[in-house]
Formats: C-alpha cells, sequence, structure tokens
DNA sequence: CGTACCATGTGAACGACGCTCACATTAGCC
DNA sequence: GGCTAATGTGAGCGTCGTTCACATGGTACG
C-alpha cells in the first residue's frame, strides 16, 4: 500500500530493489550485489539498470532509507535530549543501530560515497540540523559549530570502533554502558 | 635495502607485494585488486597466493604498515601531549593522515576486518595504550578507560566524517582549524 | 478498435575479479 | 651433481558490473 503498487510488468521495481536489498543486508550479505539483488527480486541481471544508473545509485537510495531508520531510532531514545544523560541515550541508540545493521551502516558511512547524490547531501544536513539543535539545548554556553561537530564526532566514532571491533562489543547492555561512561566523561563539566 | 632482497626466483615478493600495494593506493586506487598489485610487481596473478592466504591477508600487512606510519605522524605532532593544545595538535595529525592517504585509511579501519589477524590485534592494542598514556597525562582525575575511548572516538569520527564528505575538508588549515575547534569544545572545562 | 510508440524487462556478451590447480622452474642441501 | 621443496606460471572456474540489441506489453492517439 505505501510504496508498491502494481503498475508495470513486474509491480514497481524500484523499491522492490530496495526492498530487496534491504532484506539482504539484514540478513547479513556483506558488499552486497546488485546481480544477487536482481536474482532474489526474480528479474534480469541487467533490469536495475532501467532505473539505476549504476551499483552506488541503488546504493544510495538504500542508504536514503537507512538514514530515514536511524533517525528514527535516535528520535525513539529521547525526542528533545537536554541533558547528558538524555544525550547518552540518543548516543546508545546510535551505537546499537550500527551493531544492529552492520552492514547497511556500512552501506551508509563506509564507502567513498558520491558527493553529489542529492539524497546523501540531504541526509547529512538533516543529521546536522538534528545535531545542532540538541546542542543548542544540552549546551547553551558552548560554541554551536564546535560542539556539533566534537558531538556527531564522538558518537560516529564509537560507532565504528565498536563495529570494527577496535572496542568490545560483547553484548547490548556493555556496549551502552561503555558508550555512556565515554559521553559522560567528555561532557562531565562542559554540561551547563 | 631496508626490506627488499633478491634471493629467489623474483626477489622478496612478500614485501614487494605490500610496497606495491601501497603505490597503488597512494595513487588513488580505490579498491585494490589482488591483480593489479601482481601485475604491478610484474609476477602472474596467482603468485601472491604462495605468500598471503587471500586477498585480506595482503590487505592485513598493507594495514600494519598503515598503523606504524600513523603512529609516527602521531608522535611527530606532539611527542608526549600534555595539554588540550597538545592533544589537539595529535587529533589533526591524525585527520590529516586519513585525508591525505584515504584509500590506505580505509583499508586499515573501512573493512569488516579480521578480528583474529595478530597484526591488527597488536595495532590495535598499541594505539588503546598510546591513548590511554595521553589520557592519563592530560586529564590524570578522569575516569581513564572512558576517557580513552571518548578520545579515540572522537578523534577517529572527525577522521571519517571529514574523509566522507560530511564536514567540508576544503583545505588542511581549514580542517585543522575545525578539529582544534572540536576538540577544545569537547574538552575545555574536562581539562585539568 | 487498432496501431504505433515508448517504457520496461531479457539474454547474451565483455572484461575484470578472486581463487584453485596441475605444471614448470629454480634454490639450497646432500 | 642430483634431489626435494619452495616458488612462480598459465589456464580455467564462477562471479561480478555493465552494455547492447532485442522482445514485450501498456498507453495514447487515429
Amino acid at each position: 500500500m505505501s510504496t508498491a503498487a502494481a503498475s508495470y510488468h513486474h509491480g514497481d521495481l524500484p523499491a522492490t530493489l530496495v526492498r530487496t536489498a534491504l532484506e539482504l543486508l539484514e540478513e547479513g550479505a556483506t558488499d552486497l550485489s546488485l546481480r544477487a539483488v536482481a536474482r532474489r527480486a526474480g528479474v534480469a541481471a541487467s533490469a536495475p539498470y532501467r532505473h539505476y544508473a549504476d551499483r552506488e545509485a541503488l546504493l544510495s537510495a538504500v542508504s536514503a532509507v537507512g538514514y530515514t531508520e536511524l533517525a528514527q531510532d535516535l528520535g525513539a531514545a529521547h525526542p528533545s535530549p537536554s541533558t547528558a544523560d538524555d544525550l547518552a541515550a540518543v548516543a546508545v541508540a546510535y551505537v546499537h543501530f550500527a551493531l544492529r545493521r552492520p552492514a547497511l551502516f556500512r552501506v551508509m558511512f563506509g564507502e567513498p560515497c558520491d558527493h553529489l547524490s542529492p539524497e546523501r547531501v540531504a541526509a547529512t544536513q538533516a543529521i546536522t540540523g538534528y545535531v545542532h539543535a540538541i546542542v543548542a539545548r544540552a549546551f547553551p554556553s558552548a560554541e554551536p559549530d564546535a560542539m556539533s561537530t566534537a558531538v556527531w564526532a564522538l558518537v560516529h566514532g564509537l560507532a565504528f570502533l565498536f563495529l570494527d571491533g577496535k572496542l568490545e562489543a560483547n553484548d547490548d547492555q556493555a556496549v551502552a554502558v561503555r558508550v555512556r561512561a565515554a559521553v559522560h566523561a567528555v561532557i562531565t563539566s562542559t554540561e551547563k
């Protein structure tokens, strides 16, 4: 009802491809192949090219979905964080997202990434805006740009270090403790 | 004279392969192919398999070199940082390394990464130790584990965000300013 | 109601890749 | 000087991204 609508030969192929790609990523497929997506969607290997210029274009579309789902997770963790504790909760949600959907997270952030893709740019701006809002609320006395950059980098760095096994990620609980500790360590006295 | 020595058929192939791979990465080769390395080294595509189990094994060896060069850069930025300014200088060096050698940096950190590889584990421990030492010196009153995690994550996150174009990286100067500002924003009052 | 057109999907093909294996070659040891 | 094991070769397998000529079918227009 939402996106898919039977209208052409196959149905709504563009959306089907994105959905199928997400499925494969969820199943743990590290570096997703266009042919595998087409196969799973029941379509010839060349069909996707009618809708996406190349592999990267499909991945961009997939990333876009990932960004909105990440945003939902963050919003669910805390609608309008304003204390260090709130911020830590959001950080935990960010890291958990990365660990629960590692392949998707890598697609979103790990690849050289087409800077011109409007979806990517929009997503980046959305995140930037979100972080700025949090920072303005939680650290009214800090330099907004610098502090926003720092907060995003801290959280993003934590996600990648856990994801790459540079930090031990035994279970969600342990990760949460570690993330909260790191956020608090840095923020303790900067906090309003 | 350093590593290469003519001894077998070709010379010291393992070292030659690593050196060649680094060359290609330096020339901007995004996702390095084993065949390309072999070609450049003047050797059959199957030759590397005598010395490296697979592509990932060679990349691990390449990463190891990257880690030691990164460590050199950091040491050059400041031998024993103990103030926020010192730490900012190290952070700038870290980010500059990522931006000057993006392909190498991605090989080092971007891939799923074999956790069992002893080289990787050793490198991780080396970084951890280094960061702990800095933190103990610069923030003697902070919780060492949490603060170390936070500092590494902050710097690593900055590197990735710049690398992925999530933050504007027009020139080294601008990046340095931004990195220093972020580090200071976070650290200002935590500092002893 | 028919037909022409354009969007969509097909299948074969190309070159490149990672990796394996039977085979050639040479280095070092007796 | 000859033997053995280490080292390099070349062909080949299956997969990949991408392209292209062709088939198919919905839509719009006479």
